[in-house]
DNA sequence: ACAGTTTCCCGTAAATGC
DNA sequence: TGCATTTACGGGAAACTG
């Protein structure tokens, strides 16, 4: 009878963050004139946990308790909006820690809702609550959460099984590869082709990704990290998206980020091609890291791969990237700077790709000259070439992408309207 | 009998930011074995203000009372620390706006410390308050409030005077002078010499100043704007020593940057000194920047002048000045670029300057090649010559200095012990 | 409309807890 | 001790409020 939404975070409902304010909104989808004005509703923070399961306590600040409004959109129903801050309670000790194994991002939580009135001489009481809610105490734990949020909503239809995280299954990577193209569609604005889904399911999988009904448990998405690596699966992509959302959004969405891309491949597709042509590929040894790899061809016709130190976030907000492509520049032994990148992979001049992003440079202020930062490499004779390229990948199972997408879309976006409402 | 300290923001003792949390100590000077563990201290926030001079009201977050407990270090006095913090109480409607031309930064408040006890059936109240206190609610707003309480204990030795502002009283240019050399010997590590000190008091006073006994009043030091300029001086000093202290330290400390050196002054030093010799001089055009001036000579053996676009924080974060010094090229019509910059005036080499502040190229990631920003002007055929120099100003009446800051040294220090404590 | 002021909250750093 | 988690708060931006 009542639809309870609860957007928290921009973008990433179903995440609060101590200490910050979020909003909820419950609707009654029935409408009963009698009662209009004198419905109350009151919203409790994780109101009947089982009992085993006491980590973390919260409470609501500001007043809990407010009456519906005839809702100004549509049909006339009740709706009510929440706005307030949680705080946590210090711990009650002792019961902390019942199972240690979970994170506070695996920690699932609920609001409660509340409203009794009577009809007639009926009194009758509702009662729903919100789908399961991480509580996150900083922004650097939020693509942790995200991760839970993620795997709770792909992988179970339960509305409040807030014990998930104590046993989670597992997803087929078809399941998973679904999700994550959609995560680059929303929140960069395009989703991720065949080919660099391909990839990542590589990277998580091995081989074998391409089958779809592989399964990818939950530790090996988020939890466990990447062999030979300081961060997760997840937190690696993750951390890509924010580059790209911070400082590569119209680059991503002009399709010119070739992205994931293992060194191998990218060795086969640039091999042949002109000099000076070059991809754009994110870094795969650290954090929101993107680079360009060039080919060049040697006197005796071989060619010859370069890339450049990955860029982060904080070059980046240094000189846009755009402007990194225009101007870089590299200078072997003393000879005039050049800048190799010629081609965007397969053919595009690099100004027809870039130039309507480029940044004109700054207004001149009238009695100085205007400098502007220019990225420079120094090459010092030849570098070591890497060893040959592996096989290409097999082909990945073509998506129903589309399909999938919607209804992941709908059902995220019944559960929570953003911020803005 | 007892002695009130009030530390707050690091270094920026008497201004407290409400929602941040500051400390109080206070310490009862005379030994009263009886007592010693009976006597509580309580602190109220702007006890007892003239009644019309109510403004924003503001409260104490935590328990305002505590016990003095004997000081571990010194002479077994009493003392006692509180930490809590400010919170804006909403304003008592119709109260607001007494005199409407006050800022918030020159409503001045203050906190009270209260004592009661007994010896030897004798009742006695102690009671003891604060300097001024400035309340801010945003970092923004420190410059502005630090200019407060710099004036405020520059000019009075009023121990309460919250109407101050009301009517404040003029510095005379030797008093003005050494507080702010005293600021840059604070915050900075280097106070300024005579030079640079007359320059400000021209900036500020037109040519007089080097009199010393000129008058400055309190809206042209820190509330009109600069003529021309959407600032006012100290806005605009504070900013210079805000770069300074986040990016320009050892330059500083070396005593590298004039810093403050007018443009026609500026052409004086650098004409006929070698080719190439520069100077680091402070924008007066923008908040916060620094630019370099070189010289060189044309084939006519005429002296040209040129300066960078002044560098401001966003672009010293991303590159530090050393290596801007070291890096920094010009390139005309595509001729082999070169660093102008070859002597610190008068003469010394530019490397043995700076050299030891240089950044070594980041280490190497084992594949990539590392790029590094290298600051780049274009030269366009002919930069406009601007008008001849004027004449150099009259010599400053030589400081006394050492002696005053050494006062205004301990005037502060007794007053405000920062946070470590 | 607007300027002075406050709130909001991300993101880094430091502190704290386990 | 080290890692997980929380606190602290500067700083930019938005929201507020006369």
């Amino acid at each position: 009878e009542k639809q309870p939404c609860m957007p928290t975070h921009p973008q990433k409902p179903l995440i609060i963050k101590t200490g910050v304010q979020f909003t909820t909104k419950v609707r009654l989808l029935v409408k009963l004139p009698e009662v209009d004005y004198q419905l109350k509703v009151k919203t409790t923070f994780d109101k009947d946990l089982p009992p085993g399961r006491v980590n973390r306590q919260f409470f609501i600040l500001t007043n809990n308790t407010k009456a519906m409004d005839i809702e100004d959109s549509s049909n006339g129903c009740l709706s009510v909006e929440f706005r307030h801050l949680l705080k946590e309670k210090k711990y009650i000790s002792g019961t902390k820690g019942n199972e240690g194994l979970l994170s506070v991002t695996e920690e699932l939580h609920s609001l409660s809702f509340e409203a009794h009135f009577v009809v007639q001489g009926l009194a009758i009481d509702l009662e729903t609550c919100s789908l399961p809610l991480v509580v996150i105490s900083n922004v650097c734990q939020l693509p942790g959460g995200w991760a839970s949020v993620m795997w709770y909503n792909l992988l179970t239809d339960e509305p409040r099984n807030l014990g998930f995280f104590g046993n989670p299954p597992r997803a087929t990577w078809s399941q998973l590869s679904e999700v994550l193209s959609w995560q680059f569609s929303t929140f960069a604005g395009r989703g991720l082709d065949r080919e660099q889904l391909t990839m990542l399911g590589e990277k998580l999988l091995g081989q074998e990704a391409s089958y779809g009904d592989c399964q990818v448990s939950w530790p090996k998405f988020s939890k466990e990290n990447i062999p030979g690596k300081p961060f997760s699966f997840w937190m690696w992509l993750d951390s890509i998206l924010e580059l790209i959302r911070k400082h590569l959004l119209p680059v991503w969405n002009d399709n010119y980020i070739m992205g994931f891309v293992s060194k191998e491949m990218e060795r086969v597709l640039l091999k042949d091609r002109g000099s000076g042509t070059f991809l754009l590929r994110f870094s795969e040894s650290h954090l929101g890291g993107i680079t360009f790899t060039w080919v060049e061809y040697g006197d005796n016709g071989e060619a010859k791969f370069n890339s450049v130190e990955p860029y982060t976030k904080s070059r980046l907000s240094a000189l846009p990237f755009a402007d990194i492509i225009r101007d870089y520049k590299v200078i072997s032994d003393g000879v005039v700077p050049e800048n190799p990148l010629k081609f965007l992979y397969p053919d595009i001049p690099k100004d027809e790709a870039f130039g309507r992003l480029y940044n004109s440079p700054q207004n001149k202020v009238a009695p100085y000259l205007s400098a502007s930062l220019i990225p420079i490499s120094e090459l010092r004779s030849n570098i070591d070439a890497t060893p040959p390229c592996q096989s290409p990948e097999p082909p990945m199972t073509p998506g129903q992408f589309h399909m999938l997408s919607q209804d992941l879309c709908l059902d995220f976006d019944t559960m929570s309207p953003p911020y803005s409402e």
